[in-house]
DNA sequence: GAGACTATCTATAAGAC
DNA sequence: TGTCTTATAGATAGTCT
C-alpha cells in the first residue's frame, strides 16, 4: 500500500524496519480493534519488538482473560466446562481415596466389591482422559490439514503467477499491443497473465 | 475499504457479521504475519469467535512461547488456572500408576485364572492398540507439521522469485505505452503481471 | 456459506520539509 | 527523528454465484 510493492522478507535497513514497524504495528492494532468491535469477538494481540518492548491490544475482556481462555481451550472440553470441572473434582476425590487405601499396608482388606467399584470408577476416569486426549489430537490434525490445504492453494497460485511472468519475460522483445478487456478473462485472469495480442 | 465506509460498531445483521468476521480475520492474520516477517518481531494473535471457536496466529517462536514471555513480562500468573492444568496432568499420570498397582497384587484373590489371564491379554491388546493409535496420530501430526514447514519455505521462495521478476520488469528499458495506470485493472493488477504495451 | 468480482476505501512506502 | 503529503498497493463491502 505504498509507492511500491514490498518484498515479504525481513527489511534489512534498520531505519526503514523501525519506521515500518511503527506504522504497521499501529495499523495492525487498529484493525484488531475494528474486528473486535464490528464482529463482537474477543481478540488478544501481543507484539514483542526486537528490542524486547511489548505492545499489546485486547478487546474488552482483557488480555489476561483471553489468554487464559486460550490455554483452557486445549485443556478442557469446549462443550461444558462445568462437566470438566466436576469430572476433575470427582477424579481427584477418587484418587485421594484410592491413594490412602493403597498407602495402608493392608490393602488386602479391601473387599472385592470395593475393588470392583474402584476399578469401574478408575476405568471411567481413564476413558474420559483417553477420550480427551484423542479429541485434542484429532483437533490438532484437522487444524494442520486445513493449514496444509491453504498453503497448497497459495503455492499453486504463486507458481502459476511465476510461470506466467517467465513466459512474459521471454516475450519481452516483441511488439505487443494492449489487453483485451480483462473482464472477459474470468477466473483465469486472476491467476495468470492475460495473453496479449501480438503483431 | 469497501463500497462504502462502515460505522465502527457491532454489525447487527448476523450474516454480514459472519462474513465480515471471516474476511477481516484472514486479513488481520495476514497483516500480523507480514509485520512479523518484515520487522522480525514476535507476534501472538488469538481470536475467539462469538461461538467460541479459536483462531490464532503466531510468529516462528510459537504461540505458547510468546504467551509465556508475555506472562513473564508481567509475572502475572493465574494460579487457579495453573493449578487446574497441573492437576489434570498429574492426574493422568497417577491414574496409570494406581491402576497398575491395583491390578498386580489382587489378581490371585480373584481366583479365576482363566478370566484373569484373558483379561490381561485383552488389556495388553487394548494397550497396544491404544499405543498404536496414539503413535499413528502423533506421526500424522509430525508429518503435517513438517509439510507445513516445507510448504511455507517453498512459498517464501516463490514469492521472492516473483518479486525479483517484477523488479526485473520494472527496470526494463522498453518504451511502455498504455495501461500505465493499473487502477483500471482492478484486482487483477495485483495478481497478474501488468503487461503493458511495448513498442 | 465459501469464493469470485470490482468499486471503493484504507494503509502505507516514499518523498518532502 | 518526526510529521505531513502523495501515489500506489492492499483490504474489503456489496453483490452474485
Amino acid at each position: 500500500m505504498g509507492r511500491r510493492k514490498v518484498q515479504m522478507k525481513r527489511i534489512e535497513d534498520k531505519s526503514s524496519r523501525q519506521v515500518t514497524f511503527s506504522k504497521r504495528r499501529s495499523g495492525l492494532i487498529k484493525k484488531a480493534r475494528e474486528l473486535s468491535v464490528l464482529c463482537d469477538v474477543e481478540i488478544a494481540l501481543v507484539i514483542f519488538s526486537s528490542r524486547g518492548r511489548l505492545y499489546e491490544f485486547s478487546s474488552a475482556d482483557g488480555l489476561t482473560k483471553i489468554l487464559e481462555r486460550y490455554r483452557c481451550h486445549y485443556e478442557q472440553e469446549s462443550e461444558a466446562s462445568k462437566d470438566v470441572n466436576e469430572a476433575l473434582r470427582s477424579h481427584t476425590e477418587l484418587l485421594h481415596i484410592v491413594q490412602s487405601q493403597l498407602e495402608e499396608p493392608n490393602v488386602e482388606q479391601l473387599s472385592l466389591m470395593d475393588l470392583v467399584n474402584l476399578e469401574k470408577q478408575l476405568d471411567m476416569a481413564l476413558s474420559e482422559t483417553r477420550a480427551r486426549k484423542t479429541q485434542l489430537m484429532m483437533e490438532s490434525i484437522m487444524t494442520l490439514q486445513e493449514k496444509e490445504k491453504l498453503l497448497r492453494a497459495e503455492n499453486e497460485l504463486l507458481e502459476r503467477e511465476s510461470a506466467a511472468m517467465e513466459k512474459n519475460e521471454d516475450e519481452g522483445n516483441e511488439v505487443v499491443i494492449g489487453f483485451s478487456n480483462h473482464q472477459y478473462l474470468g477466473n483465469l485472469g486472476s491467476l495468470c497473465c492475460p495473453t496479449p495480442t501480438r503483431l
